[in-house]
RNA sequence: GCGUAGGUGGCAGAGUGGUCAAAUGCACCUGACUGUAAAUCAGGCGCCCUAUGGGCUACGAAGGUUCAAAUCCUUCCCUACGCA
């Protein structure tokens, strides 16, 4: 089901499969515009809540929009302010990540309660039939997002693509938590699809599909939200590691094939395969700044820890034959002395370099489809790393 | 030489008769991180074992008191500050 395609934006056009990068607060942490471009990155998301509180759509706005504002030249994309209702919701101070792997009792449906009340930290969102009253993160503020509310944030931020507002659930809720959250998603999405279309204007809007893990709840949504006028589409929500690849196959047999489908949230090299190889196009992921900044580093041969001992004196770089501009310049040696000072520079280093690895194995992707070897490409990676 | 305060795990620094292999922080070792609550978080950190238990060695050194000492006593060594 892979394919390779072109998305035309009014700040450019993104060749697909492609890898977004994630700059959440109107920024890629710990790299300047610059870095992000010659790391080859092609298009940049934002988040709708975290610049909702600061510094405030208005000033994003008045600053031209968000890629004028950030100095980000090519495409731009916000998130709704969906996944916050998970991470800062059921997720929150509970240790629950979007993809469970590893603690599997997560997945049962009591683990989302505590036991405990006094340990457990209050959420911060509470979710009603109409929007989401978000606690600012930051201060403890009462905010109510609602799907135009998310839409009118969206205009204001000016990104080329913007997502319909909807909640990304938790892995560990029920079926049936995850059936009356679809019925609210799809709700919303219809709301956001509406209001998007009252503001006018040359953004493009893709609507999320939901559903959990569940089989028939994936390809109802997908159905449902296919069958909207939107220019793209996200696949939202929780998955299990092993079933991510199914339910995001049985999202896409149904999803109209002409538009575009940004599986959000997904960056782990194994998963990007699998996502590409089941049709689809866009993926935007933390993970390359995020584990950078915490000292975890990809290479060919899988991820290390640059904090650890046998780095101190290893004088080579990264990745042998990486062009990033880390490689070209850094040892590995010197970045371990740089994350055990606690250097700023660091986080910079290894965020440059996995940004490089991740959007580049991607981009091979694609040339691997449109050379019609995508089995061998992805065979040959995964052949020298070690997940 | 006299006076005063001290000498505790790699470092800083609690503890001042049993609940102490010794708080806490740093350093060190290892791990986690998937639409960013995150330059964050978690675990480990004397040695050994027939390991959710047991043994050994340890709070400057050597003696001693006590059922029991990092904690009390004696002597010695060393450090800081003050006075000669």
């Amino acid at each position: 089901m892979g394919r390779a395609g072109t998305i035309k934006t009014q700040h450019g056009v993104i060749e697909t499969p492609a890898f977004v990068t994630v700059g959440t607060q109107g920024t890629v942490k710990a790299l300047t515009p610059e870095i992000v471009k010659d790391a080859g990155a092609q298009v940049v998301l934002a988040n709708t809540y975290h610049l909702f509180l600061q510094p405030g759509d208005e000033i994003v706005k008045k600053a031209g929009g968000l890629g004028k504002f950030m100095n980000w030249s090519g495409p731009t994309m916000t998130d709704s302010g969906g996944f916050q209702v998970f991470s800062l919701g059921a997720a929150y101070g509970k240790g629950i990540s979007k993809v469970v792997s590893k603690n599997k009792e997560l997945l049962l449906p009591e683990a989302g309660y505590d036991t405990d009340e006094k340990e457990a930290k209050p959420r911060l969102v509470h979710i009603d039939h109409d929007g989401v009253m978000f606690r600012s993160h930051i201060n403890g503020d009462a905010h109510y997002f609602t799907p135009e509310k998310s839409i009118e944030i969206q205009h204001n931020l000016g990104a080329d693509i913007i997502f319909a507002f909807d909640e990304c659930t938790s892995p560990t809720e029920s079926i049936h938590y995850q059936r009356e959250a679809l019925d609210r998603t799809h709700r919303w999405a219809k709301k956001s699809l509406i209001h998007h279309k009252k503001l006018g204007g040359e953004q493009a809007l893709f609507g999320i599909v939901q559903g959990g893990r569940h089989e028939n709840l994936r390809k109802e949504s997908a159905a449902v939200i296919g069958a909207m006028d939107f220019d793209g589409f996200g696949i939202g929500g929780s998955f299990a590691k092993e079933d991510m690849n199914t339910a995001v196959q049985w999202v896409n047999e149904v999803l109209p094939e002409e538009k575009p489908r940004h599986l959000l949230g997904i960056g782990e090299p194994l998963d990007l395969f699998n996502a590409v190889e089941s049709g689809c196009d866009l993926f935007d992921c933390v993970i390359p700044t995020r584990l950078g900044r915490n000292g975890t580093i990809f290479t060919k041969r899988g991820k290390i820890h640059i904090g650890n001992a046998e780095y101190v004196t290893d004088f080579s770089p990264i990745d042998e034959g990486c062009e990033c501009y880390t490689c070209k310049n850094y040892t590995k040696a010197y970045i371990a002395h740089l994350f055990r000072g606690k250097e700023m520079l660091a986080g910079t280093l290894a965020s440059a370099h996995n940004l490089y690895f991740i959007i580049h194995m991607v981009k091979g992707m694609r040339q691997a489809i449109l050379d019609g070897n995508f089995e061998e490409y992805k065979e040959s990676f995964l052949k020298h790393y070690r997940i």
